[in-house]
This record gives structure tokens, sequence and C-alpha cells, in this order.
DNA sequence: TTGAAACATGAACCACCTTTCAACTTTAAA
DNA sequence: TTTAAAGTTGAAAGGTGGTTCATGTTTCAA
């Protein structure tokens, strides 16, 4: 009985060597948050990410070895897409407050414009859940050590935790959900005011 | 050609009539919260469920006309449960905080002890988006009654909208995530705290 | 210019799982 | 006790779509 000998030996080969590689490549991961972000991964099929990419089905194997394989390089990137949009939002001259503000507004019109990488990401609790559990625990480090610097700056209350970051991020997700991907009648804007005004003085009266 | 006419006409037919038949079906429903709690929608099968039920793969049809449906009636159940658990934590005794600290900590416990509830209402967002929608919609509802209710009361600052009981309700459903479905490393009465904290204060100093 | 590696193609294979069905057993009302 | 309705059974039909593969085309370094 012939041993098996996987033709694509395991570790990162499958990266294309020339351009029309690379191009190619982009077509697809392109295409295929398309094809997720519309349909859902089970329902979304690698005819139809070849289909949107204007190549043949066999292509698909050559840079990826499975529909699994290709969402999950998907989540990272758009991970990654995520955390460098709330980054570019925040400049040195803001209070800490103005920093939360300033992060969830640009999340919000982010998720406006890219409906699938919500959903995406989303997702990936189930199709994926090692990518998603990534994803929001280093986004919770991210918000942490914001408290954290606004803590040291005497802005913040002291005992900042992981806690905090949670919640904080589950407050903006949520607003993301509804009035960014459900419902976009009302200004991220407002959003964004109200949920500072709630970080700055809890819901209490005065 | 013969009119397609389904054996079974739409509307609320296979309600079981006799004893055994209700027993059947909750050992179903029972069966398909563990495996899709276990497995996810796409991974558990039919016969995994009713393999767990200890009963024949056909005895499925009896009481569901698809995997979908079953999935719908779940997620509707669980709905419920999610929602009466928060209800009975509420005691007309507590203040407009305490409630919210009450419903979070039950939401907190309930969570822990039935994890798969949480995962199949997660799910539901990509099986069965109309469900969904409806859970969360009714849950921010319920929620935003309650801040009204304490706007009335002088305890929380007036305005109350939708969008504050979002952003509570995202914090709540994180911390869950977190703190009782991932990790029980840290009591829920400290989470519970710790949140209703920043609800009364904000996390401004002073 | 040349040839080996990289890339592209799409029909066919195949594993998996939902759904059907016809025969059989149990229930319960009359 | 009778019998029609309700419930049970599991083998097999049937569809879907991920994956393979043998062959053809393009790229690029030498």
């Amino acid at each position: 009985m012939a041993t098996r000998t996987p033709r694509t030996p395991p570790g990162e080969n499958k990266i294309p060597r020339t351009e029309r590689g690379r191009q190619t490549l982009r077509k697809l991961l392109d295409a295929a948050a398309k094809e997720f972000g519309e349909k859902g991964f089970h329902e979304a099929s690698i005819s139809g990410i070849t289909r949107r990419a204007g190549m043949a089905l066999g292509s698909f194997y050559t840079y990826f070895d499975s529909k699994d394989e290709i969402f999950r390089a998907l989540v990272k990137d758009m991970s990654g897409q995520v955390a460098s949009q709330a980054g570019e939002a925040i400049t040195p001259e803001l209070t800490p407050f103005e920093v939360e503000r300033a992060a969830l507004h640009a999340f919000l019109e982010f998720a406006r414009e890219k409906k699938e990488v919500y959903r995406i990401i989303d997702e990936a609790e189930f199709v994926d859940p090692a990518s998603f559990r990534e994803h929001y625990e280093t986004t919770a480090k991210r918000i942490l050590d914001r408290l954290k610097t606004g803590e040291a700056a005497g802005e913040f209350r002291n005992g900042m935790d992981e806690a905090h970051a949670w919640a904080l991020m589950g407050m903006n997700v949520f607003l993301g959900l509804r009035y960014s991907v459900w419902d976009e009648g009302m200004q991220s804007d407002r959003i964004a005011d109200l949920a500072n005004t709630m970080l700055r003085n809890g819901i209490g009266r005065d």
C-alpha cells in the first residue's frame, strides 16, 4: 500500500512566485470577501468565488488548500483592517475620552462601508473559533492599553482592567451592528456622542 | 403534470396529539440543543440528534419538516428562556441600578450553566437571521423599558433611548461571552459590580 | 531562444447528509 | 375488543458542492 504523500507538503507553500500569481491571489481574496459576506460561509461556494474572480474552479486550489483555509486568511486580513482603521483615527492631541469617541466613530463609519467585514468576523465564531477569539482578545488588549493610558493621565478612574475593556468593546460592537450594519438612519456622530457621554458619566442623574 | 401537493400542508401540523408524542418532541429538542451547541448548525446532523434522543432517524420528520425548522424552534425556545431568566431576577423592592445589576448577574450565571444557549442564539445570525434580529430587538426593548422606568423614577438621566439600551446590552453580552462562556475564572458577582459601577458613574475620575 | 517551473482549466469524482417512504407497532376513543 | 389515527423504523434515494487530476498555457531566468 502506497503511503499517503500529500502533493503539497505542510507549511507555507502556495505562495505565488510571480506577479500574475499575486494578482490572482488578491482577486480570490476580494471575491471571497464578497461571496462570504453576502452568503455566509456555508451558502458560499468555491465556484461562486472563482466565478466572481473570473477564473476557473480549479485555479482556487493553486492558492488555497480548502474552503476553510481561505476563510481563515480572510479573517486575519479583516481583523487587521479593523485594527488599523481605529488606529488611524487616533491623533496625539486628543484627550483619553476624545480618543474613545474617535475610535468608536471610526469603527461605525468603517462598518457602514464594509458590512461584510463585520459579518465575516462574526461568523468566525463558528467556522474558525481560534481566529475569532484572537480577534477579540487582541482588540480588548488594545482597548485596555488605552484605558491604562487614560488612567495614568489622571483622566480615568484607577483600576481599569480587562473587564472594563470588554464592556466597552461590547458596547461598540453592538452599536455597530444596530446603527451601521442594520440601519444607518442615525448619524454615527450622534451615536458616538451618546456612547461617550455614557462612558464619561454613566447614566445616573447629574 | 401533478400539482405539487405537500403531504404536510403549511401551518401548525406536526403537533403531537398523545403523551408519547409530547415526550418524543421534548427529547428531540433537548438532544438538538446539545448537538447544535456542541457542533454548530452545519456540523450537527439529524442522525446525531436522533442518536442522542435514542430514536430512529426517520422519527425526526414526524415532528419537524427540516433541520432549519428545529433550529428555529430552538432559537425561539431559548430566547424565551433568556428573557424569563432575567425577569425572575427582578424584584419590586430593587432600585433601578440594582435591577440592572441583578439582570446582568442572572444572565452571567445562566450563561455559565447553559453555554449552548449562547452559542445557538449567536449562530442564528447566520442560520436564521430573522429570529436573531427578533431576539435582540425584543431584548433591547425590554432593557429600554427598564431605563425609562428608572428615568421616570428620577434615578437615570433624562433622554434614555434605544441606543442606550443597545450599548448596555452589548456590554452584558460581551461580558457573558468572556467571563461565563470562555472562562469562569472570575466571579459573576465581581463582573456585575464592575459593570454596574460603570453604569452609575462612567469611567471618569471622581 | 529555450525549457522548467508556475499557473490555469473544467469535467468528473465522491463523500456526506438531508429527506423520503412503505411497512410496522402502539395508543386511545368508542 | 376493535380499529383508525398517531407514532416508529431504517434502508435507500437524491442533491450538493468540495476536491482531484491530467492536460494545456504562460512566465521568466539562463
